[in-house]
DNA sequence: ACCTGAACACCGTTCAAGT
DNA sequence: ACCTGAACACCGTTCAAGT
């Protein structure tokens, strides 16, 4: 999945699985269909992941700004992440997901912004710088010095601030 | 173009230009080389915007850093820039085309920044924040919240500042 | 209900033959 | 030097026929 969503072949697929391709045609309907599985497949596992940022929600808040910093940058799936995005620009089925993934990381940013003390607007802003950097940095992550965890928290707390505003 | 590079049909080519295939395969040598072409030709462009780039630096400080938060957001070829950045993904050359964008944009940022007062390391890390913020914006900006021209400068004054460091 | 086999369209690639 | 035409491999898709 790594290497792009365009490399999923049929014939390749039905070879590994030692059928025909006539045989995959009674499964679905077309090659567009198979990918939606697999997005839908993928919405689930991002669901999963997303209940466990909510849980984020129960703890206080500078130890969840702490957290979120760290899974903001997080690049265990930096590649199939990339893949994901990419993949948004030609099924709709899964821009809606990434959407979504999008929207809920921002609420999840701005909430805690609101709790640590910021107004509306200013919540919003930081949060918006915050989500768009860490949607940056796994697409573009290995083409400038990767910063350093210390390095990644310093950003944190020169956008969030020390201390509650 | 900018419904990604994959779309690029040698054989729907060869029909617009009103030539057959085989014709094709004399200019060159495969499918590859042809993106190889259409990679340069983009290098290329790329490169008269960068020229074009640093002629910032002859600005003074406080002018030039609102200029360049103006482009990193600029939305006038965010569809085009995505579809690059998914082709880079595969193929070495626009990999390296678009590595080097990233990194003379983040000099121009941080070299700004140093000018600004900023010491080697805040220079770094902030500006690595708003390069990662800008290319971010260029993959999820319809995901979230278009924020406005105002909005981008008030952030921008957040990272930076409101006068020399 | 699930699979095979053969057929067809489409696209990339090769190459001998034309001018 | 530049192009055509026909051929082939590969992949997506269909469908009649098998169990």
């Amino acid at each position: 999945m790594s290497d792009g969503v365009a490399e999923v072949k049929i014939t390749r697929l039905c070879e590994q699985l030692g059928v025909t391709k006539g045989s995959f045609y009674w499964h679905f309907a077309d090659i567009d269909e198979l990918m939606t599985a697999i997005a839908d497949r993928w919405v689930e596992t991002q669901n999963e992941v997303l209940r466990g940022l909510m849980q984020v929600e129960s703890m206080p808040v500078a130890e969840r700004l702490q957290t979120i910093s760290e899974l903001l940058v997080e690049h265990r799936t930096r590649t199939v992440e990339a893949a994901i995005r990419e993949w948004a620009r030609t099924n709709a089925r899964v821009a809606d997901a990434v959407r979504e993934l999008d929207q809920r990381i921002f609420d999840l940013v701005r909430s805690a912004l609101l709790d640590w003390g910021f107004g509306q607007d200013d919540a919003r802003l930081r949060a918006g710088l915050l989500v768009y950097a860490g949607i940056g940095f796994v697409h573009a992550g290995n083409n400038l010095p990767t910063p350093t965890r210390a390095e990644i928290q310093a950003l944190f707390r020169l956008v969030v601030g020390d201390e509650p505003a």
